[in-house]
DNA sequence: AGGGCACCAGAACGAGTGTTCATGTTGTCC
DNA sequence: GGACAACATGAACACTCGTTCTGGTGCCCT
């Protein structure tokens, strides 16, 4: 399984798949799609560049494959998270937001790559994965509405409320630096606080 | 002056200064620093390729000098703003968020860019641009600051509030249309209250 | 009148791009 | 043992890139 550091795909069937993958998700998230060339991607993945051509037929469908792995880990983190969870939506959101920072801290990178480099798809890869990425937001807003429903979340922009907490957990990967002064669970504790707090629910103090 | 619509450039002393730096921003934006060519900028500020090297020194130097003009109408707007609210805290930041928001409204593509783009810069004129951001979020962090210490901002965390609430706001440039649901005005009413209840201030209901 | 300067354009250069091709090598199933 | 698929490679192709070079306008200053 993919444990909490480390590569995001951890391996495939095929003998040098999650090597590409990774690699490519490295080169892609440091130079951006444009910037990184496939001759990166091969010698961070220490093969030829001919080889990449053997496992996937073009540089997007190589991306569309690495955000494909990226959007199952994240999606499965969450919702594994929120399964745990309890019943009412104060928990069941804050296990989901510290399930996404969880994520986000342990692939920085493949956030990066997901959230900045997504309009190089081709349409159809790009509106696979929007809608893959639509499905994890919908998980969050479902929460904010029954959280609404029964009163505990006293917000009213409820409808927007998820993209805006999702946007500033993904930001994280932009400025996180695992040596730095904040640990993995106080920055998830604290994102948690600042999503209950902006959705106006109770909070303890 | 820049008013509310249009163009973020709107004129310099030079011929087609402003024109090329807007269609650098455009053509960045749309299709990021490398996917856009100098011939792409060419073709969009109507003028031929190498008239672009009497302007600017290279394709870096160009997208630096955009990034500069968008930095300071920011901080202009954003300066302005705070020194027409109130001494407090709350109507400090609600001003100072709304600001924000409309400029990010305003021009979305030069938001993007500053966010998506600003890691393809020469070393030098990001570190001047990351210290113009900074000198920005520092305004947000003062703010922050002062209604922690008179109570009115009950967050355990200000110390990572100011960015929390700026991420999402940057945000905004990823998605709105200004053809969609919400207007200027109450996309700007909505984060100025985001803002507000993530730092935990008392609200008006 | 004429020198200088800001502005402009077309052609070219060398480097790097994504992709394909021809050609092995390896291991596995009948 | 021999066929076949999976995996691997270096060389090559057609193209685009940022940048430079050469040459040329028109306008201002003295």
């Amino acid at each position: 399984m993919n444990t909490r550091s480390g590569a995001l795909v951890a391996d495939t069937g095929r003998r040098n798949e999650a090597a590409i993958l990774n690699a490519a998700i490295q080169a892609f998230g440091t130079q951006g799609f444009n910037g990184a060339s496939m001759r990166d991607v091969a010698r961070g993945a220490d093969t030829s560049l001919s080889n990449l051509y053997n496992y996937f037929p073009s540089k997007s469908k190589l991306l569309a494959a690495a955000l494909r792995h990226a959007n199952a880990e994240l999606r499965g983190r969450i919702l594994a998270a929120v399964e745990l969870a309890g019943d009412d939506a104060p928990s069941r959101l804050r296990e989901a937001v510290r399930a996404h920072v969880g994520f986000v801290v342990d692939h920085r990178t493949a956030t990066l790559v997901a959230t900045n480099e997504l309009r190089y798809l081709d349409p159809e890869d790009r509106a696979a994965l929007v809608e893959d990425r639509d499905a994890t937001q919908a998980t969050f807003e479902q929460i904010v509405a029954q959280g609404s429903a029964d009163g505990t979340f006293r917000t009213p922009y409820a409808g927007d409320a998820a993209r805006a907490i999702l946007s500033t957990v993904a930001a994280i990967a932009t400025w996180y630096r695992p040596d730095g002064p904040l640990g993995r669970g106080q920055l998830a504790e604290q994102y948690a606080r600042f999503a209950l707090a902006l959705l106006e629910a109770p909070l303890a103090r």
